[in-house]
RNA sequence: GUCCCCGUAGCUCAGCUGGAUAGAGCACCAGAUUCCUAAUCUGGGGGUCACAGGUUCAAAUCCUGUCGGGGACGCCA
């Protein structure tokens, strides 16, 4: 149930009506319609701007069209007053009972009172990390899993047919040379001295164990030439390398369904590149030209040449993007349109990808790829995510350029676990820097809002385990707190808990369009704030406690309001992956 | 030189895709607190939404330009 949309509905109800009496046109443009909270309390419940919409297709005065809709509004009986104000606003105030009804509902239903279809079951990719397969995830990597994942299950919650996808860049030179330091650390496992790692190779010890079990598994077979050894140890390299993302991943709590290989886009023979950039060609996308020279610092190995050219200013980018090297071989952005293009033959209309801010040069030339491959038949919303800065009680946390020697995703999680990580890479916006603090992340304050809104949680079934102790004769099963009679509720401070939660379709309908898991993470902290407010005012008005023995009516719906609060946290919670916890200790 | 992101209270940031008098948390100031259910509470000051134009009933939000910060600019992914 969402009270927005119910409204939406009135209102639509309203305008019908006056038009059915002559008063409006028949054929109005409603979408432009806004239904809302509004801003300032003192505004009411709910606010429209419809008259305002509407008044120069009717021709009238806002405020006189304000009036005679207010009017049809204020019929209902739950209506407590329809207001027109400033310039033709109409300010709506419900009577209690709606709200009580809201709860109600919210008893009855738990989280299922905010289901929304507005995913309609559409398929919809949402990939992310898509780290090299060269190494442990770093905790640059962090903020992008966290967030694809929590958009990932954002989508799901409203109804959405969600895959979640990465991308495994395991054709490039990169892996090419995880294979030569696996080989490395292999004649190493096999008693040869090694010395130090080459420049330009990867020195970190997490290759050893590696090289060893190739020791185990071949023994002296791959000592020969680098043409005869190296797809064997690059393919176990990336296997190797793979497992030791995953289980990163799986620290924090994510999974992916589909792990594509970009290799697989030209195995077994096929090249499903030259497949993708002919069947641009069929369309008219690709051409044979030259490109002007990259502005800014000039590669020294620069040479003017013809080549294979992507018309992507076709299609909003800023030059044509070349899709293969000088030695013949493709670019990363030919086998990324292969891919892509192998995602909408997938089924998928929707696709999002999650990148490093780093990546934004490439927004354009990705957007133009998917327009011309699906004829604006697909959309693809990319998303970046920006630095995360560390911190140590306030200290930065040095990390040294040196190549090995960075954070791991792993010993942020091992130090302050998966929950913190999670909320707090989800507590900003993805396209402003985070500060990530070791120390303010696990502190159990007001501060931190990790905890204080677990700490709500905790606190609702703190208070149940206490209402169970002092009053044994309640029946505090959900049963019994749904059909509890909410109408003691009459406190503002206890409405205004109602109408937050209330406010909780809304929040995933808007987080869930705007691709933005932020805002549920926001919206629960505002809830925690609610609720802790209210705990705090039974200290100075104990007749507020929520526990109040010589009334147990009120006291059951004391608690089946904290219960339903309980149940809306504990699901924003769940779509950020965090886990609801009962207890702190 | 071009493109993308950002610029909101002293600090860190929200601002529901165009709504009414721009919010929260720190910090600061002033009170309350041998009360209790679990980790104090209440109030207050503080703003030219970087700047200048434009679009309209209405702009922090959309468009253009300027300034400032970050990032990216065939053959790294």
């Amino acid at each position: 149930m969402n009270v927005f949309s119910d409204f939406v509905n009135r209102v639509g109800e309203a305008v019908a009506a006056l038009a059915a009496a002559g008063d409006l046109p028949t054929s109005c443009d409603i979408s432009r319609i806004s239904v809302e909270p509004p801003r300032d309390a003192s505004h009411g419940d709910i606010a429209t701007n419809a008259a305002m919409i509407l008044a120069k297709p009717a021709g009238l005065k806002p405020r006189d069209l304000a009036e005679k809709i207010a009017a049809k509004l204020g019929e209902a009986g739950d209506v407590a007053s329809a207001e027109v104000a400033g310039p033709g606003f109409i300010n709506i105030t419900l009577d209690a009972s709606y709200w009580h009804r809201v709860l109600a509902t919210v008893l009855k239903d738990g989280p299922a009172f905010a289901n929304s279809d507005i995913g309609k079951g559409a398929a919809v990719n949402v990939e992310y990390v898509s780290a090299n397969p060269t190494g442990p995830l770093h905790v640059g990597h962090c903020r992008g899993a966290v967030f694809g994942d929590a958009l990932a299950n954002l989508l799901q919650r409203v109804g959405y047919h969600v895959a979640r996808e990465y991308y495994i860049n395991d054709a490039g030179a990169q892996v090419d040379v995880l294979a030569r330091s696996v080989h490395l650390r292999y004649r190493e496992a096999l008693g040869e001295k090694i010395g130090d790692i080459p420049e330009g190779l990867y020195p970190g010890d997490y290759l050893k164990p590696v090289g060893e079990s190739l020791a185990w598994i071949h023994g002296h077979a791959l000592l020969g030439e680098e043409s005869a050894w190296l797809e064997t140890v690059r393919t176990e390299a990336i296997d190797a390398m793979m497992d030791l993302i995953t289980e990163d991943l799986a620290a924090l709590g994510i999974r992916h369904d589909v792990f594509f290989s970009e290799r697989s886009l030209t195995a077994e023979g096929g090249d499903r590149i030259a497949d993708a950039i002919a069947f641009l060609a069929e369309r008219g996308h690709i051409y044979e030209g030259r490109l002007p020279p990259p502005k800014g610092q000039l590669p020294e190995d620069w040479e003017d040449r013809e080549q294979t050219l992507f018309r992507s200013t076709a299609f909003g980018d800023d030059v044509d993007r070349p899709l293969k090297k000088s030695d013949g071989s493709y670019t990363y952005f030919a086998s990324d349109i292969a891919y892509h293009l192998d995602k909408f033959r997938r089924g998928f209309g929707h696709m999002i990808d999650v990148w490093g801010a780093d990546h934004g040069g490439y927004v354009k030339r990705m957007k133009a790829a998917v327009a011309a491959l699906t004829g604006d038949e697909a959309d693809l919303d990319i998303k970046l995510c920006q630095m995360v800065r560390l911190f140590r009680g306030g200290e930065p946390v040095k990390m040294s350029k040196r190549a090995g020697d960075f954070v791991t995703l792993r010993e942020v999680v091992d130090e302050v676990g998966a929950d913190p990580v999670r909320f707090m890479m989800l507590f900003r916006k993805n396209d402003a820097p985070l500060d990530f603090d070791f120390v303010k992340v696990t502190e159990q304050s007001r501060d931190n809002p990790v905890f204080y809104v677990q700490y709500a949680h905790a606190r609702v079934h703190s208070v149940l385990r206490n209402a169970a102790e002092a009053m044994p004769d309640l029946d505090l099963g959900d049963g019994a707190l749904a059909s509890a009679d909410l109408s003691g509720l009459t406190d503002v401070a206890e409405i205004g808990l109602i109408k937050r939660l209330a406010e909780y379709p809304r929040a995933l309908e808007s987080a869930a369009i705007a691709h933005e898991p932020h805002r549920i993470a926001f919206y629960l902290h505002e809830l925690a704030s609610d609720f802790h407010g209210l705990w705090n005012r039974g200290k100075d008005s104990p007749q507020l406690r929520f526990i109040n023995a010589a009334h147990p009516a009120l006291t059951m719906a004391r608690l089946g309001m904290i219960k339903a609060l309980a149940a809306v946290l504990a699901d924003g919670l769940s779509i950020l992956g965090v886990e609801a916890v009962e207890e702190m200790r």
